[in-house]
Parts: C-alpha cells; structure tokens; sequence
DNA sequence: TCATTATTGACAGTATACTGATGATCAGTG
DNA sequence: CACTGATCATCAGTATACTGTCAATAATGA
C-alpha cells in the first residue's frame, strides 16, 4: 500500500493548512483580521481597481462563485467597493477605500514574513526550486480546476 | 510588488486545488463518489481498524472538529462502522465494513492515476523532488497547524 | 480518595471551494 | 430588430477547515 508520504496530494494538501494557518497567526499579530483569499483579492483590486469579479476571479484562480462571498466581506469590512458598471449592467465594479488601501500596505510585511515561514524548512535554494516545480505542475494542470488562471 | 506567482503560499493553493479537481474527475470516472479526505480517512481505518477518531485525525494530519463531519458521512455512505470503545467510554471505534474494504479496494487504482495526472507537467525526477521538498518543508511546520501529523 | 487537569467527541459559527441552476444582460446573427 | 447563445453575478446545497466551547470521561497528583 502507498504511504502518504509518497502521494504528492496529501503533501500539497498538508503544506496547504500550514500555509493558511501561518498567514493567519502572522496577519494577527500584526493587528489585521484578513484570510489569505481575502488578501489576495485585495492586492489585485489594487492592482487592478474597477475590475469585475469574473475577471478578479481569473487573475487571482478563483472560482466565481467564491469570489462572491470573498467580495461581500471586503465590502462588509469597509475595504473595498461595489458599484454597477455603466458600460455592462450585468456587472459590478470593484473599487478600493482608502481604507482599504491601509489596510493593504499595513499587512504586507505580515504577509511576506508568512510567505518565508511557511517554507522556513527550505534552504533559499530550495524554496526557489519548490517554486519552480510548482509553477510547472500548476501550469499542466491549470485547465482541470474549475477556477483557472486567467491572465488579462 | 510582489507578483503572485513568487508567493509560496498562492502556488501551494493552486496546485491543491487541481489536486483536489483531479482526485475527483478521476474518482467519479471509475464510478466512486468519495472525497480526497474521505479516502484518506478509509485507507487510515483500513490500515489501524479500531483506530479512534484523535489519533486518526493524527495520522492524516485532520483537524479533530472536521473529522467528526468526515467520519459522518463515511458512516452515513456504510463503509464504516462507529462504536463505543470499551476500553474508553469517551472513545469511538471506527472499523470498515466489507462494503468499505470493496469501496476501498476499488478505487485505489483511480487514486493513484490522480496522483500521477495532478503532476503531469513534471518529469519522474521532478516529482521526486518536490515531494521530498514538500516533505521537508511540511516537517519544519508540522507543529504551525492546529492539524498537525501524530505518528503512533 | 478527592480535586484538578487533560482528553474525546460533538456543536455553533465563519470562511473557503465546488456543483448546478437562475435571472439579468450583452453580443452576434439572420 | 428579434432571436440565440454567451456572460455576470448570485443562490442553494455539500464538503472541508478552522475557532471556540461544552459535557462526559479519564488520568493524575496532593
């Protein structure tokens, strides 16, 4: 029987929790109450500002019903905006609040240090090449998730 | 700014999630409605029978709380049995029934094409080494989680 | 033995993720 | 312009994951 430790799921799946859970501690005990998701959104609004949420879905691999929900807290948290796009009734535009700008640029030193934490097993070298090997496997695999990259 | 492909953490989401999409499509192809937790969950009763449902979260690095859900529905599906333990009246015995062992057996070969599918960009060697990374870095946070990996 | 502490399983509540469906709207074609 | 098909946002339902809490029970130490 395989163990595992031999099964590249269970391991994606393991370094997966350990990832949420260290942004987590990290954005706490920096004072912010925001997941990694809601994070990701945020910085590609910024990014991006007066997207839709179809297309922020894309950019950030999300499933557009998620992101639904994902929208809705910003909005609730006061962070970002939600307003009818004149050009398409059908969609909403998604602004941030200078609120939610402090927020962003308050939480980013919270969110690299988590990104180093979560791979403090790894040499440098090694996180590099984790990163590679991972870019590669998502990139095969990009088209069998229902929430594909959609690069604009 | 830091571009998402150059954080851990959004790499390691997007590669769960196509790990997650593939165990699926690969699960109902051979005609099994089972979740990647859920056979994990099996395999681990398979393997201890008796096992009660801590140290079986420990060994599958499960939260206690959403093994309670999982145990449930595994129940709820007749692959495995619960009963009070009688060395212990907190304690329930999970064991699989036969229905469970068929189930278990039967989708095993769907399981480890979805191993192989959800890493299909990279060559053999590559694989090897990102689980052995993966591995390490999982080691060196195992303890950040409130889901950490026990071994009995 | 008795009081304190820890452990097991469960529950309520929140936040992703997904399937599948729906209403509103847009775009392209005849 | 009317019709068809596609798209945007949303909803209902299911399944992880987590926080925090609780009752029942076990284990430990004074």
């Amino acid at each position: 029987m395989r163990d595992n430790n031999d099964m590249p799921g269970h391991l994606i799946r393991r370094l997966q929790q350990i990832a949420v859970a260290v942004f987590h501690s990290e954005a706490e005990a920096a004072g912010y109450d925001l997941t990694p998701v809601q994070y990701a959104a945020l910085a590609a609004i910024s990014t991006s500002p007066g997207i839709d949420q179809v297309t922020l879905a894309g950019l950030i691999a999300y499933d557009r019903t998620t992101i639904t929900g994902v929208v809705d807290r910003l909005a609730q948290k006061g962070l970002i905006e939600r307003q009818a796009s004149s050009r398409d009734r059908r969609a909403r535009e998604l602004t941030m609040t200078p609120e939610g700008k402090k927020t962003l640029e308050g939480i980013t030193p919270a969110v690299t240090a988590a990104q180093q934490l979560m791979v403090r097993g790894l040499t440098d070298d090694e996180t590099e090449e984790l990163m590679r090997l991972l870019r590669k496997a998502i990139a095969a695999g990009n088209e069998l998730s229902r929430a594909p990259l959609r690069q604009v």
